[in-house]
DNA sequence: AGCACGCCGACT
DNA sequence: GTCGGCGTGCTC
């Protein structure tokens, strides 16, 4: 079963060199005297480095040529699993195609420090039997408060839980408040049950079910299941999950967003009776560390996780599904920089297992591999239980225009009359948080800009703030114009969600209303409670951004309105069309999804563009060929191959000179071209001058080469950083 | 990523 | 006169 006791780990002897990688953006490994006992690939082991201890793995046999001066001896192999071959292979693969460090993904990969210490090293604390008279100071009423409410945790956990620093939990041990305790094996995770009797599946949804199930044992291999929304693609996949399941294999569901993803454990447990192992941000230190030795020691089956949870060391990883696999979500931006349906893809290949990718709105590149024969492809063509996809109708706003100072057309307001005296529920949706995207002034005409991006202060009215939604920089909306010095002067341009939340309050003031975006609702448990109220008819009309675009489903919702379905057309953005039209089909999926029949209306100024036209008539396919000739013939991905090098520095003239620098060494090669150094989308980002290159190849001619070379051969000046990345989704 | 060493402002 | 700000450089 385990592929350590399958095929022996290779051992490097003792007072040989190992190579250590190290969770660390170092250029490669480093090496390592072994010291009496043997080390193994993949072992975890403490080795020195300057003056610290660091935890590294053992990645292969020592180079040699380091200063025997410099050498060092391992100190210690940690007792616990050593890191699977296969998620070493990952590693490595991932580094070399994002051309980011191997350490820095070793670092994806370790990212639970606490879970290598053996549970019986580990010391919990929790409140002492009797708690002497101590000063009690508010941080550690918090501790004790807390220690009183949660189970014995380890000292750092406990401090991170109280919201306090680790010093005042050492106090109050110190002190005898606390009294530490053998740290308790955690409750072990619950086998979900692929026999539970779960709901009954359509004969179609069965059909592509059993295919799926059919391609679960035959190793690697990749299935797009393309259903439309409401077709029910989830309860399909889950029975891949209960092949693997009745395998004793594990699973991975990766999920954009999992923090608001309530619906979908709730669909978990109601197929296989228990709820999987989740991976997100949001999990306790604790959680994390359960979760983590679990998925190592193969007792957690099913995983469900953001993209970080390809980066788990999976025991005996048997099946990978992707859901909503077109979401930009996967597309990590920051760090090392990769795509999370793509390299899950990656890892089933190195695993050998099968990957399941499900959308309504398949990305380009999936289809083009559909096409090319590498994924085979299932479909869904119909709603589930006899629900039918709504009617999507476009509102032309150059007809029938709000009234001054107002969002929404009368068709649309007339539209949610309706729906509301019917009983139904109605969604408004525009992606755009806030109460106006710009401020200026009536009289001289200054806009409210970020200091350090190039970027407008969003104004957010609820909080009373303005708002730089790239950096995070908040100010109180100021009372006088900044440049002319006149006071009660601002306009607010634009709508954002709190704006149409105020027209909607005031147009329909019987109307029970929610709005939901990312920075409403603060928190998993916030969100789900908000979905569970609209699901239970609490809400008549909602209000939100692209979070309530995702998956869920309102039995009761008959009526969507998008309020501005232009918004994302524009910005030079390759797959800008691509996006809309899957985040706007996203959205009109979650209209009619039970017996009530849905529609769905999109204010437009542009009727007939392709993407409203293929909304309007239902034709995704015809669209995107149409999308995927205009790319064909532009070189572009997914028939050329892009990558992004971003040049930034606190000083733009600096930036702009190392550009030249960096032109002169450019590679020249057939099929490949350097556009750029152009300004980036945003040419200021948190106080940074940003400048781009763009490295577009044709599919036959090598990427990673030249651009490896390319990169090596610059010497980059202090101050200066060059962001790399590779197949680049937006703006970077 | 840490943690050093290394040169310029407000404190005992 | 020192304590300390974080710039840049190295870690087998």
């Amino acid at each position: 079963m385990l592929s350590a006791v399958a095929n022996p780990a290779r051992q490097i002897s003792p007072h040989s060199l190992a190579g250590v990688l190290l969770p660390l953006p170092l250029a490669g490994l480093y090496d390592y005297r072994v010291g009496d006992q043997p080390v193994a690939m993949g072992d975890f082991v403490v080795v020195p480095l300057g003056k610290r201890e660091v935890v590294g793995v053992v990645w292969g046999e020592g180079r040699g040529g380091v200063d025997p001066a410099k050498l060092k001896t391992i100190h210690r192999r940690l007792d616990c699993r050593p890191l699977p071959e296969a998620s070493r292979k990952f590693v490595d693969w991932v580094a070399g195609y994002t051309l980011a460090p191997p350490g820095a993904v070793l670092r994806m990969a370790m990212s639970v420090p606490s879970a290598l210490e053996p549970l019986r090293d580990l010391v919990a604390c929790r409140l002492a039997a009797t708690v002497p008279a101590i000063k009690l100071t508010e941080a550690r009423r918090r501790v004790l408060a807390a220690a009183a409410e949660l189970p014995p945790l380890l000292p750092a956990d406990l401090a991170r839980e109280a919201g306090v620093g680790p010093a005042v939990v050492k106090g109050l041990i110190e002190a005898g408040a606390l009294e530490t305790t053998p740290m308790a094996p955690p409750p072990p995770f619950a086998i979900p049950d692929p026999d539970h009797p779960g709901p009954l599946l359509s004969p179609a949804q069965r059909q592509v079910a059993d295919h799926l199930r059919d391609s679960m044992d035959k190793g690697f291999s990749v299935v797009l299941v393309d259903g439309v929304t409401g077709s029910g693609k989830t309860e399909v996949y889950f029975e891949a999950i209960a092949a693997a399941l009745a395998a004793g294999r594990q699973s991975l569901v990766l999920l954009p967003e999992i923090a608001l993803s309530a619906q979908w454990l709730t669909r978990f447990r109601a197929r296989f009776g228990v709820e999987p192992a989740a991976w997100h941000s949001e999990l306790t230190d604790a959680k994390r560390r359960d979760t983590w030795r679990a998925v190592a020691a193969g007792s957690a089956k099913v995983v469900v996780g953001a993209r970080s949870a390809l980066f788990l060391p999976y025991a005996d990883l048997g099946l990978i599904i992707v859901d909503e696999e077109h979401d930009s979500g996967f597309k990590q931006e920051d760090g090392v920089a990769y795509h999370a349906r793509d390299m899950a893809v990656v890892r089933g290949q190195i695993g050998g297992c099968p990957v399941v990718l499900a959308s309504a709105t398949p990305s380009l590149e999936t289809m083009m591999n559909v096409q090319a024969g590498r994924y085979a492809r299932l479909h869904l063509p119909d709603r589930h239980a006899g629900a039918i996809l709504p009617a999507i109708g476009v509102v032309d706003l150059r007809k029938d225009p709000p009234p001054r100072g107002f969002w929404l057309s009368p068709v649309l307001v007339k539209a949610v009359e309706e729906t509301l005296a019917a009983g139904e529920q109605a969604m408004l949706f525009l992606n755009r948080r806030g109460y106006a995207p710009l401020t200026l002034c009536r009289k001289c005409g200054h806009r409210l800009q970020c200091p350090h991006c190039t970027a407008w202060l969003v104004e957010h009215r609820h909080a009373g703030r303005m708002v730089c939604h790239h950096c995070g920089h908040q100010i109180r909306p100021p009372t006088e114009c900044p440049e002319c010095g006149a006071e009660d002067s601002f306009a607010a341009c634009g709508p954002g969600i709190e704006r149409i939340a105020e027209e909607v309050a005031h147009r329909f003031p019987q109307a029970r209303l929610a709005m939901m975006a990312s920075d409403t609702v603060s928190g998993p448990q916030a969100a789900a409670e908000l979905v569970r109220r609209v699901a239970d008819h609490d809400v008549d009309l909602l209000v939100g951004t692209q979070i309530v675009a995702k998956g869920y489903h309102f039995p009761m919702l008959t009526l969507v309105g998008v309020v501005d379905a232009d918004l994302g057309l524009d910005g030079g953005d390759l797959r800008a069309a691509e996006r809309t039209h899957q985040l706007l089909s996203q959205v009109a999926g979650r209209a009619g999804r039970a017996e009530r029949p849905g529609r769905v209306l999109l204010q437009t100024f542009q009727p007939d563009h392709p993407v409203m036209r293929a909304l309007a008539r239902g034709d995704r396919d015809s669209f995107m060929a149409t999308e995927a000739q205009a790319r064909r013939d532009a070189g572009m991905p997914p028939y050329g191959r892009l990558a992004a090098l971003v040049v930034s520095g606190p000083e733009a003239g600096a930036v702009d000179e190392f550009c030249r620098k960096m032109i002169r060494l450019a590679p020249s090669l057939e099929g490949l071209q350097i556009i750029g150094p152009a300004p980036a989308p945003l040419s200021l980002l948190r106080g940074r001058h940003r400048r781009r290159f763009l490295i577009k190849a044709r599919r036959d001619v090598g990427l990673h080469q030249p651009l490896r070379k390319w990169l090596e051969s610059v010497v980059v000046p202090s101050g200066i950083r060059i962001q790399v990345d590779v197949d680049p989704y937006g703006f970077l």
